[in-house]
DNA sequence: CTTTTTGCAAATCCTTTGCATCTTT
DNA sequence: AAAGATGCAAAGGATTTGCAAAAAG
């Protein structure tokens, strides 16, 4: 456990904004000036292999970094690619349904819903 | 309508497993040996802008290309990439959910559930 | 000292773009 | 000729990788 991958951990878990790797990499350059981008993927790669982060894709946009491991959805802003977390019971349903209909072995399931949000919806007027 | 699109179009149409950008490329690339792969991405943005086709995203894949424009979700197999539809009645109540909770003016959602694929279990044992 | 991690630069993959060519009107 | 579509090759962005230097244990 390095310096470099405290921080970057640390960085994660304080902010709840799921930060993308660039973002990451920027917010920390001021006190590890030499941190290159490559540490912050490496560093990424070996916490989402430890299950201590999840990493959501959306669309072309950047991969972003969640460090809470609790049972959440996301909701995205297509605008401005924020991601705000949201509660909601766990879809269990949907994926018995698919198992039954596609033969599958089923795992685990993605939800997330767009939308603007409240900053985008302002300007959007 | 040029005859490359035509065929872009017409493949993704009869084709049921959402393909690529390369797969479409390389399917019809015997028919039109002067196709390029420029072309296949600039007349997906075509079909996409004209709301005749969906891009769909899944991690750091290439993202695959629907023309079925129904409501169903997706299974999509972790191990090999493919895409396989089920019926599910829409989810809406998570839309409201998040409406409620996050401010966000909320206009769909996308869910997906993970798995191995009945080839893809085989192999796996 | 042995292994791991870092940091840089180059490489890779997917996708887009510039531009000249070719249609089609 | 004007407008749009094609095809090539080069550019672009995000992520990964090779490798030498540095740090950790």
């Amino acid at each position: 456990m390095t310096p470099q991958r405290y921080a970057i951990l640390q960085y994660l878990m304080e902010s709840h904004d799921h930060p993308t790797a660039d973002e990451i990499y920027r917010a920390l350059s001021p006190q590890y000036p030499s941190l290159s981008v490559a540490t912050v993927y490496n560093n990424l790669k070996v916490f989402i292999d430890a299950g201590l982060v999840r990493e959501h894709t959306y669309g072309d946009d950047s991969s972003r970094f969640d460090a809470d491991l609790s049972d959440h959805y996301h909701a995205i802003c297509t605008k401005c690619g924020t991601m705000v977390d949201f509660e909601h019971p766990p879809i269990k349903d949907v994926e018995e349904a698919a198992t039954a209909s596609t033969g599958f072995s089923v795992f685990g399931h993605r939800m997330e819903v767009y939308g603007l949000c409240p900053t985008c919806k302002t300007m959007h007027a």
